[in-house]
DNA sequence: AAGTCGGGGGA
DNA sequence: TCCCCAGACTT
């Protein structure tokens, strides 16, 4: 295990924290810097504060900066207290969540201020033992929370810290490994100060130093507060860490798009809710046939599933438009077809239902069926 | 330990 | 193109 002198600890904590409040950006989420002392403890024990923390961390997750920004404001807009977002509908949640990915961190936020409602009496948890048990909380998130929230001396490990840390002390195995991810939690441990040397800013001051400075490529050692204490620098070498395991190639599979459009109403079309597992869980979509291999499409073989799944008799099928989409692991290519129903039934499902396509706004969608119903509407 | 889960930014 | 992003959770 890796232990720095004390003189290097207190050198990174007070570079970094002289840095942060020169440097610092001005983010909605942020708790300003220059607060003084009297308005930093009221902050603490104010629940708005740490709301906002909590929301930015779920939205922040995986998820640049810049892309959050527009997202955090209107989610703070339609539900500015943690009691607003905990009595909403899921569906209204995942609306708002719409574009920005990973829809099980809204799912999990969404449950999560209901638990602390109905367990912490609304108050947001001041330690990280116990906001490691709230639904889409880990260890970054918890210490995050504690630490910017409550100014807890909490660590945290992201991207940012990883590359940061890598650099510093040269660690040229992969990161990706588990005890090498040990050794990286270590050292943030050491490194946080305790709550009179503010952790917060402190781990804040880390990933904005990561985000600005210590970026993955050409990272900007000649404005770095820490280029003395780094040994990748001093090696000549800052880009090339850390090291990461190679990752798997997205693999190609093919989906197939039912816009089966309302007998009688115009531009209207049916819907459905995908499952509470899985890809864009509980988004809605048009009835759409995952297919895992690259197999020539069959009008016969979609007919059917349309009869027998959704009990909607139908003759004529009509290609629209073919387009792909990436997500992590696949690369998915759309098949659009446009389906004339002959009869529909009279009951329908639930979590199914016609709209119209003006009238979308409130039906979650993924990216990949927004594009889809867009190409309907410019027909 | 390896997969799954989105979508976009930047070189 | 490829890699990465204020990761969490399942298998």
């Amino acid at each position: 295990m890796i232990k720095p002198h004390s003189k290097t600890i207190s050198a990174i904590r007070s570079r970094l924290l002289a840095w942060y409040d020169q440097n610092a950006r001005d983010l909605p989420w942020r708790t300003p810097p220059y607060l003084s002392e009297i308005d930093r403890q009221s902050q603490a024990t104010n629940l708005p504060g740490a709301y906002h923390t909590l929301v930015s961390e779920a939205m922040l997750q995986q998820t640049q900066v810049a892309t959050v920004i527009p997202y955090f404001h209107r989610f703070l807009d339609t539900f500015p207290t943690l009691k607003s977002l905990a009595q909403a509908d899921e569906q209204q949640v995942l609306t708002l969540w719409q574009g920005l990915g990973y829809y099980r961190r809204a799912r999990n936020l969404h449950a999560c201020a209901n638990v602390i409602m109905s367990e912490h009496q609304g108050q947001i948890p001041h330690t990280v033992d116990e906001l490691l048990k709230l639904p889409g909380i880990g260890q970054y998130t918890a210490g995050a929370i504690a630490s910017i929230a409550f100014n807890q001396p909490a660590p945290i490990l992201d991207g940012n810290v990883i590359r940061i840390l890598s650099r510093i002390f040269f660690i040229t195995d992969p990161t990706d490994h588990t005890p090498i991810k040990k050794q990286l939690w270590s050292l943030a441990e050491q490194l946080v100060p305790e709550t009179s040397g503010r952790p917060g800013d402190y781990n804040q001051s880390m990933m904005e130093l990561g985000a600005l400075i210590c970026s993955p490529r050409n990272p900007n050692c000649n404005t770095c507060p820490l280029q003395k204490l780094c040994k990748a620098y001093a090696d000549g070498s800052p880009e090339s860490l850390p090291i990461t395991l190679p990752k798997s190639k997205p693999r190609p599979v093919h989906h197939h798009i039912l816009a089966i459009q309302h007998p009688s109403k115009p531009n209207t079309y049916f819907f459905e809710q995908r499952p509470s597992t899985g890809l864009w869980s509980n988004m809605y979509q048009l009835p759409t046939l995952e297919l895992n291999h690259n197999k020539d499409f069959e009008s016969d073989q979609l007919i059917t599933y349309i009869q027998k799944h959704l009990k909607i008799k139908t003759k004529n099928i009509t290609q629209l438009k073919t387009f792909k989409h990436q997500t992590t692991h696949l690369t998915i290519t759309f098949h659009l077809h446009a389906i004339t129903p002959t009869s529909i039934p009279t009951k329908l499902k639930p979590n199914t239902a016609w709209r119209s396509l003006t009238k979308l706004t409130d039906l979650p969608l993924s990216n990949p069926q927004q594009q889809a119903t867009k190409c309907l509407s410019v027909q």
